[in-house]
DNA sequence: CTGCAAATCGGACTGGACTCATTGTGGAGC
DNA sequence: GCTCCACAATGAGTCCAGTCCGATTTGCAG
């Protein structure tokens, strides 16, 4: 199991040289960490991340392939906690609807602490092309959280007839890609927070009504 | 009525000035068009089309305040006349998955032929944020497009009872939240192409059912 | 301890988008 | 025709992400 960011291997590192690697990488992570919750993505400077943690700036492209890569190193870690979070939430609800926004409720959160951090995490995860360990993570985690509604879903279609001909993984899909754009919406200030929650609740519920039988 | 990229005033413009700039806004028009469509966004730089348009790196920056927003000029264009034929072709069809599947059918061609080109478009509408002349249009023609799905939503709710309490903008929306990132994984090659429209298409029934009454 | 190959490091350098101080120019007024 | 001005054009310059290669450190064999 990985622990925070992934960075620790399991145990201790065999020698001296995976020890110091490892400490830059923590250097590094708490490094971009601060400045990017603190000032925000585009103010950061490669330089201040690499200044801060006291690599070169060489050495810093060794540990991440590019400035997005390292947004995506502490999004991916705050990520983490949210969907842990939304998952065990999400156990408690009794109605689908409820159980997919309280899925959804903790990374909405996220959202909007950090507009600017989360639209730039967005952004990488739909149009990035470099296939970085750290993309990699991110994928993995939004993957999760696609299962999760999945499985929301085909809780419900024990419950209740759905409609013979409906794909429950494209469904999935499309409650997610409303909420990436509602997201994005959000983020870049184009639209009001408070409403996101009614908004993305009335969307998902037209869905499940398309999905279920109404016979 | 504005025609090629809205450059030519209505009638001559007053003076050799006026003309000047008109002249220089063509040739940029041009050299872009022929760059981008050619090449590929990534693989052209700014500098090229400067010296193709025969114009210095500083005027180039006066017509257009981005590379993106370089791209977005020539896309527009482009968006112009498939959503002229998306809108002739859906008053064709009889059912309204058909009408909107004709609606979005050449904006999908598009994309087909130039998947990078259209990649940074999305991403530009969806994630750019300076007020560029450029973007403001792009923002308009999918606004065009989004209210044509509007608008067969709404010729549905005359010929069939739909659920009270459904937004029909909202539904509309969802529509394109997720033509969005369907096109978006085809853009990127993350997705077969030849089931893009068979995807959309079940996207669609599932919503369509989701908004009508089952009464 | 010494020598050595390999891994790692880091900062000078590059490429490219974008800016700004300077220069050029059309045309209004005389 | 001449003067002057507002605005347009320009390209050298800035900024910053990302690369590259010589220098340094490390682990290991003898």
């Amino acid at each position: 199991m990985e622990s925070i960011a992934g960075l620790q291997r399991v145990l201790a590192p065999s020698g001296r040289r995976a020890r110091n690697k490892q400490d830059k990488q923590q250097r590094i992570f708490e490094a971009a960490s601060a400045l990017f919750t603190g000032q925000g993505y585009s103010s950061v400077t490669t330089q201040m991340v690499a200044d801060r943690a006291d690599v070169g700036t060489g050495t810093l492209f060794r540990y991440a392939s590019s400035k997005a890569e390292l947004l995506m190193m502490v999004m991916n870690e705050q990520m983490r906690l949210t969907t842990r979070q939304g998952v065990a939430d999400s156990a408690a609800a009794d109605s689908p609807n409820d159980a997919i926004m309280a899925l959804l409720e903790p990374q909405i959160h996220l959202s909007l602490a950090f507009p600017e951090n989360t639209a730039v995490y967005q952004r990488e995860i739909l149009f990035g092309t470099e296939p970085g360990r750290y993309r990699t993570e991110a994928l993995a985690r939004i993957s999760e959280l696609e299962d999760a509604i999945g499985d929301i879903l085909a809780r419900l279609a024990q419950t209740h007839r759905v409609r013979h001909d409906v794909d429950l993984n494209g469904a999935a899909r499309t409650v997610f890609s409303t909420l990436h754009m509602e997201l994005i919406r959000v983020s870049l200030g184009r639209k009001d927070p408070q409403t996101l929650t009614a908004t993305l609740g009335s969307h998902i519920d037209v869905l499940l009504f398309g999905v279920l039988d109404p016979v």
